[in-house]
DNA sequence: TCTGGGGTCCTAGGACCC
DNA sequence: TCTGGGGTCCTAGGACCC
C-alpha cells in the first residue's frame, strides 16, 4: 500500500514569529486574529496554560501576562511566505504533493526508494534547517490515518508511521471518537448515541449501517480507517468555488455611508481575488450584523443574495449592485459589528461555449429548461447566444457524473441577432 | 470595553421535465 | 384525460475543516 505522509508545521504562526524573534522561544506565545480579537495560534507553553484555540483574547490576557507570555498580532503575509518555502523544500523530496492548508501538506511517498522512516527524518531536519520551522510527519495508507499518525508524531519524536494493521488497531482502540479527523461536536454526540465511543468501534461498524445512519462522508471515513484510500491527493490547486471577504469592525458602525464604504471595499478586494484566478462571478451575497455577543443591545442581521444575469469580473458592476441592495436592507438605529461579501457561482473566464438554436427545444441536452424559458421570453425562438455553466470549480458538460446536489448554474453571457 | 476569517462537501426538498 | 416513476436543476442549510 502506498504510504501517504501528512507534514504539519507545529504551532505554525507562533513558529513563524519565533524564527524572526528568538526571544519568543520557551515562553507562552499566542497569535491574535484581526483587531486582536481571538487567539488563533498558541505555543506549547500557552497550551499548557490552558488557553483554548479561538478564545477571545481579553479573557486570557491577564493569565498570559502573568506568566511572562507574549501576544502578537497576526502577520498573514509572513505566514504565507513561510508556508511557500516549506512547500518548496518538501517538493524536493516528493513532487506528488497536495498543499492542504497554510501549514499542512499531503505527500505520496509511493515512489520513495529508501526507507520511509529515514526519509521522513531527513525531510523534517531539512525543513528545520532551511526554514527554521519545526514540522511533524505522520505516515499511513490513507489521509484519515496519516492525520492520526501526525497527531501521534507530535507527542513523540516528530515522525510516526502507522502502516501495519496492528499498529492502526492499537492507535484507534484508545482514541475517543471525537479525536478523529472529520468528527466534530455534532457527530461526536451522534456517534455516542449509537454506541460508538472510540475510533476503533467506528472502524468495525458495518458499512451499510454507517451510511444509513450518518451518510456517505462517514462511510468513506470507515473505509479510510480500514486502510482503503477514498480521498486522493489533489496536486493542482484548483480555482476557488466561492470567494469571501468579511471583517469584524474595530468599532461599531451605525450609518449607511460607513457600511457602504466597508462593503464596497470588501467587494473590491473579493473581485481582485476573482481576477487573480481568472474567473467571473455569477452572483454574490452581502450581509452585515450587529454584535451577537451583546444581547443587551438591539440585534439585526441582514443578508441579500443576488444572481447576476451576466457573469462578470468587473468591480464596478458589482459595486453598483452592492450599493443598491444595501439600501434595500439597511436599517438605521443599530450598532453594526461585522459585514461581508461572498462571490459564488464562479465560472472560468473565457471558457464560454457557443450554441446556436432555432427553437428552444433543441437546447434540451445542453441547457436546463428554466434557463431556456428565460432566454426565449427575452429573445424569442431564434438566435445565437453564449452560455456558461458553473459546476463547482470545474468546467463540466451535462454528461459528466456529479454528486447530486452540486450547484449547477447556467448563465447567459451574450446574445447575438 | 474587548469574542476571527475563509473554505469544502453533502442532503433535503421543491419545481420541473419526459 | 388521468396518473406515476425516474430524472435533473437549484437553493437553503448543516456539518466539517484549518
Amino acid at each position: 500500500m502506498a504510504p501517504l505522509a501528512l507534514v504539519d508545521c507545529n504551532n505554525f504562526f507562533v513558529s513563524c514569529e519565533r524564527v524572526f524573534e528568538p526571544k519568543l522561544e520557551r515562553i507562552p506565545v499566542v497569535v491574535l486574529s484581526n483587531n486582536d480579537g481571538c487567539v488563533v495560534a498558541r505555543s506549547n507553553e500557552a497550551k499548557m496554560l490552558g488557553i483554548p484555540m479561538g478564545a477571545p483574547y481579553f479573557k486570557w490576557k491577564a493569565l498570559l501576562e502573568g506568566n511572562n507570555g507574549r501576544a502578537l498580532s497576526a502577520n498573514f503575509q509572513l505566514y504565507g511566505d513561510m508556508s511557500q518555502r516549506v512547500v518548496q523544500v518538501l517538493r524536493e523530496f516528493c513532487p506528488e504533493l497536495e498543499v492542504y492548508s497554510i501549514d499542512e501538506s499531503f505527500l505520496n511517498l509511493a515512489e520513495v526508494k529508501e526507507d520511509i522512516e529515514s526519509c521522513c527524518d531527513k525531510m523534517k531536519e531539512t525543513v528545520k534547517r532551511w526554514t527554521g520551522l519545526p514540522v511533524s510527519i505522520g505516515v499511513a495508507p490513507t489521509k484519515t490515518l496519516s492525520k492520526l499518525a501526525n497527531q501521534m508524531a507530535k507527542d513523540q519524536r516528530g515522525v510516526k508511521l502507522l502502516m501495519s494493521e496492528e499498529e492502526q488497531t492499537e492507535a484507534l482502540r484508545e482514541l475517543p471518537i471525537e479525536g478523529l479527523w472529520g468528527i466534530g461536536r455534532r457527530m461526536g454526540v451522534n456517534c455516542r448515541s449509537q454506541g460508538i465511543k472510540t475510533a476503533l468501534q467506528l472502524r468495525e461498524a458495518p458499512l451499510g449501517k454507517v451510511r444509513k445512519a450518518f451518510g456517505v462522508i462517514y462511510e468513506r471515513m470507515v473505509l479510510e480507517l480500514r486502510g482503503t484510500p477514498c480521498m486522493s491527493i489533489h496536486e493542482v490547486d484548483e480555482d476557488k468555488q466561492t470567494i469571501t471577504y468579511s471583517r469584524t469592525f474595530g468599532r461599531p458602525i451605525e450609518t449607511l455611508e460607513e457600511l457602504s464604504e466597508a462593503l464596497c471595499s470588501y467587494a473590491a478586494r473579493a473581485c481582485e481575488k476573482l481576477r487573480e484566478q481568472n474567473s467571473c462571478t455569477g452572483g454574490f451575497y452581502i450581509y452585515f450584523r450587529t454584535n451577537k455577543h451583546r444581547p443587551d443591545q438591539a440585534q439585526y442581521y441582514a443578508e441579500k443574495q443576488i444572481l447576476l444575469e451576466v457573469p462578470t469580473d468587473d468591480t464596478r458592476v458589482i459595486l453598483k449592485r452592492v450599493n443598491n441592495f444595501l439600501k434595500e436592507i439597511f436599517r438605521a438605529g443599530y450598532k453594526f459589528k461585522k459585514a461581508g461579501v461572498t462571490l459564488y457561482s464562479l465560472t472560468p473566464k473565457g471558457q464560454q461555449i457557443e450554441m446556436e438554436f432555432e427553437k428552444p427545444k433543441q437546447l434540451h441536452d445542453k441547457l436546463p429548461l428554466s434557463m431556456i424559458d428565460k432566454l426565449s421570453a427575452r429573445y424569442g425562438d431564434r438566435g445565437l447566444f453564449f452560455a456558461a455553466q458553473g459546476v463547482g470549480n470545474a468546467w463540466k458538460g451535462r454528461n459528466e457524473i456529479r454528486s447530486p446536489g452540486y450547484t449547477t448554474r447556467w448563465s447567459e453571457l451574450k446574445f447575438v441577432k
